[in-house]
DNA sequence: GAATGATTTGACCAACTGGTCAAAGCAAGG
DNA sequence: CCTTGCTTTGACCAGTTGGTCAAATCATTC
């Protein structure tokens, strides 16, 4: 816990023990998780990760902020300068990518959502709020000046989230319904296909 | 443990702990959740709960075969006779009132699928791979004789369960997105363009 | 209303959990 | 190589957890 500038191990096992920390709360939830199984995972002793982080709640609470900032940013590139309907299917395939390379992060926030949010209320009703405001109106924007079809624009980002998270969050649905065939080959084109027509004038 | 017919008392008390057990299992997760919330939750002791389900995981166990059943009624129901567009958006209709009616069955279904699915891996490749292979199939048909647009079957049917089921999982951050408004005011409106706008040739 | 079986619970247990601490190990500069 | 401060850990603790059990209470039937 030193307040000075982190030295060279300080930094390789800060990140050891998120990255293990990560993995597990995002598999188990919070509740579920145990210092132990993170410890285990970061191939460190279980005190020693309580000599990094003042507390288990600590390490979830430092992913949270993290992944908030990250989660959003996305969101916040959505350009009033371009093209609305470009826009918004960069937008979509962004957070589609993400989902497919950081699914722990996705289920993290899900984990986190589904049990009522009670870390990250706050940032909710705050920070998100007002960032998706601020979008929606743009979006309307968009629709007033009919550059795009009009829809609800905050049930569109639900369902932008929705889609491409799922991909995410319900990963061992779809691939046991799927099979063999990987999500990712046909859920670009698919998602395209539904924004290009439910937005296009 | 009675293996005779359930009494009366059996009969109410089994359905008292089921309830607090979907309220406590869908909030928390299953490791999450603990004998003696659910037991407080019900208004029973926690000895008198395991009087009445074996094990904790027993109770869990009970509320995840219930849920499969009707959770896949639904799409059962998509009947190869009616009309394809009004079908699917029947199908999504009647998704969403779930997601409405029945969150709680909601979350502890997405609980158990974030978390890797470790109690229902089964019935998901077998009962749940079989319906949708069955059901994707006859949309492959409808689009085949031109009734609805092409789409892939599999992933319509993906993006119907989770734009449906986002609205219970994600309650909460929807909620603290809208504000007063009720999200269940505009969904049905939005959803049923999304797929109108998708399926029609 | 006595007998019988179903229901309920207080007290308990062993395993687990988050967290502490003193002592030991280690790196780096002098 | 020796001091100094950073790092690591075995042993431990108190609270929680799932589950047990014998004894007590209650409902039903005869």
């Amino acid at each position: 816990m030193p307040a000075t500038r982190p030295t060279r191990i300080q930094k390789k096992n800060r990140a050891t023990i998120l990255n293990a920390a990560l993995d597990v709360f995002s598999a188990q939830g919070f509740r579920g998780a145990t210092v132990d199984q993170i410890a285990n995972t970061a191939g460190l002793s279980k005190p020693n990760l309580l000599y990094y982080f003042p507390s288990k709640e600590a390490m979830h609470g430092v992913l949270l902020a993290e992944l908030m900032d990250t989660w959003l940013s996305p969101l916040r590139d959505l350009n009033p300068e371009g093209d609305p309907l470009k826009e918004i299917l960069a937008y979509v395939h962004r957070k589609l990518q993400m989902s497919r390379d950081f699914p722990r992060e996705s289920r993290l926030f899900a984990n986190e959502i589904i049990q009522g949010a009670p870390r990250i209320q706050a940032a909710l009703s705050m920070d998100l709020k007002h960032l998706v405001d601020d979008k929606a109106a743009l979006i309307q924007n968009w629709i007033d000046a009919g550059k795009i079809a009009p829809v609800h624009p905050y049930h569109l980002l639900f369902s932008i989230w929705s889609l491409t998270q799922h991909y995410a969050d319900f990963d061992v649905q779809i691939r046991a319904v799927l099979g063999d065939e990987d999500p990712f080959d046909a859920a670009p084109d698919f998602i395209d296909t539904v924004y290009r027509r439910l937005l296009t004038p």
